[in-house]
DNA sequence: ACCCCTATTGCAATCGATTGCATAAGCCAT
DNA sequence: ATGGCTTATGCAATCGATTGCAATAGGGGT
């Protein structure tokens, strides 16, 4: 035991007095200080030097600024955020509620992933990725929003855990979240109208002549909840009976369970909306396996618009989220937050991208 | 300027002042002091007592730390990370070097963004995104491991950038990339045997009856043209003809090139190696259009088996590469990296995975 | 009764950059 | 030549947690 205490000290000793000194002759320049003794100025000035502060010198600035180039010098940014109570990162966090097997990896989340990392490196901020699994102690929200890493969160997805982000809004501020909007609510949020979405759903299968519909997919988060509320009421406008079948919308197991669910409940169906593109694009090759022809015998409707909806066939039509638009969006409003001024919900309108799932209205 | 200057002054004040109080009645506890003058202790034994060190008294220990439940107390990262000199992050940058129109949203990317955040979390790591367009300063990679943010840098893809990683990895230990290996790098990375991918799909091709292959992607990408290379290879072993069509892999530009460059360069094509996955859905669609059945008339493998590969209908042959598999390793080099122990370099074995793009063998 | 030892706890230096304030130098006007 | 002003720089406190070392108290052995 001694030994391993020993060997880790002298460990610790070595890396110290070693690092950075492997493939460098010249003795590294690690912090400001040095960099300061070797231009023979004080911490102060390289500081303010490097920062690109008008007070220094132009002259010893330019020096300054050259010198920490050639040593490759780049100030430790630990330090600097601690001191300046400013860390430059935001923290993306997807809370994976309901549904323990939908992976971080679902392509929704990613591709606003994708659009939230471009936003947010184009205004200057770091993306700090967290998926959470919120048990019963619920703190995980607390936890990335308390821990001092960043300067502000944006949640992707609401799953089941509304209240908690409601209730967290309270305490905590430079929180956006993507997902559905409720009347009265505290917490900033960005999304799409997804009982609208339902709804030009629906109507578009009608008008081009379904006459028996299908709404495939798990309610338990609050989206997919509106979407099917939506889809409902539009149906139930025209007349045209629906039926709501359940499925998870995790990738790996939707598989199997919308060939049980569409078999055993689909019979006389001839118009789909789908959850998801993603559940849309199952439903498409389930129907294409049993010799059903897309979209003649039965017509689909996904939902999000993903850049692979129209990559299918045949091309899927979808009802479109902008995700782009809602990125941007959400950082915009979390800089506003951030800076202290207030920031209010958007709900984006959704719209129909009619491409060959379903047929021509009218 | 007198005036605005104080006025600076006083906004600093007034949010030092009342950060944190809005909501809570308690004078807020934020600092390790804090908790130490209501638990009565000094600041050491808090920060050691929340560390769970053996060293205090069980007894004070739970009663800080069920002290620091209670008000939400949570020790600033900033300052433990500065004074404990390890930040617990892991940053992961996608270069876009060759395509800048690549957009960061590349499904292969993305997936394997999925994972890898699982398993850092999992190993109690965070994960910071980044995506680099590297111009000709060509600092991108020394940026963001020599910010002192990160304890080690995970690269995907290594896009026309190889020799620059190859040279960064000299100085900068705990790197580790996904994509090709060359005999004799420095760099420790994880990848595919690409040229095997390659040879993989064309054999299997010609023994189920392909007569005249395509090879359809750019290959400024070391890891695609090493694909073009074993596909070749293998060509040329069997006397079938092959063709490279590199069209670009960037998702939405891909629809009309590929159109353009299957019109006029694919008469009597039988047998198609895409690039990636998303090639081979574009080209499926394509021939889709044009009337042409996939397998019958053209056979068509992919590259990836990302997890929508078995949802285009018909499902599509590809060569799978271990996307998860591949995030485990390149994270546990990464590790041994950091803990300043030796890592070796992973080259996976492609396996093919026959679907319905592809006729039976024989 | 005295000394040694161990289990706890406090003290203060430290991580590295930032920034308010003090200081010094240079310049102009009186 | 002196005072006022601008510009440039240095000094030292500060951000908040960690940790080596010192100090204290209580327990046991002789």
């Amino acid at each position: 035991m001694i030994r391993k205490k020993a060997r880790r000290t002298m460990g610790g000793e070595t890396y110290k007095s070693m690092a950075g000194q492997k493939d460098n002759e010249v003795p590294a320049i690690r912090t400001l200080a040095d960099l300061a003794r070797v231009a023979g100025v004080s911490t102060g000035t390289v500081s303010r030097a490097l920062a690109g502060k008008s007070l220094v010198n132009v002259e010893t600035r330019e020096r300054i600024q050259t010198l920490a180039r050639e040593h490759g010098f780049r100030p430790n940014q630990m330090a600097s955020k601690l001191r300046s109570r400013r860390t430059g990162v935001i923290g993306v966090v997807i809370p994976l509620g309901h549904e323990l097997r939908q992976h971080i990896s679902d392509p929704f989340f990613l591709t606003l992933v994708g659009y939230l990392a471009d936003e947010l490196t184009e205004g200057g901020y770091d993306l700090m990725l967290s998926r959470a699994l919120p048990d019963g102690t619920s703190d995980w929200l607390d936890r990335i929003a308390g821990s001092g890493m960043v300067d502000g969160v944006i949640v992707i997805g609401q799953s089941d855990q509304y209240d908690l982000i409601e209730a967290a809004s309270h305490s905590y501020r430079p929180l956006v979240v993507w997902g559905q909007h409720r009347a009265g609510q505290n917490h900033c949020v960005v999304g799409t109208d997804n009982a609208a979405g339902g709804r030009i759903a629906v109507e578009h299968l009608v008008a081009s002549g379904a006459t028996s519909l299908a709404f495939l997919g798990d309610t338990t988060g609050i989206e997919i909840a509106d979407r099917l509320r939506g889809a409902t009421e539009a149906a139930t406008a025209a007349g045209v009976p629906i039926r709501h079948i359940p499925i998870p919308l995790a990738t790996d197991a939707m598989g199997p369970e919308i060939e049980a669910a569409m078999a055993s409940q689909c019979s006389g169906i001839n118009g789909v909306v789908a959850a998801s593109d993603l559940v849309a694009m199952a439903a498409l090759r389930c129907l294409h396996q049993k010799g059903m022809r897309v979209p003649e015998d039965v017509q689909i409707v996904g939902f999000d618009d993903l850049p692979l909806a129209a990559q299918t066939s045949p091309p899927l039509t979808t009802i479109r989220q902008e995700i782009a638009a809602g990125a941007r969006a959400m950082v915009e409003r979390l800089r506003a937050l951030v800076e202290k001024e207030p920031a209010t919900s958007l709900v984006m309108a959704p719209t129909l991208v009619v491409r060959q799932s379903t047929r021509a209205e009218g």
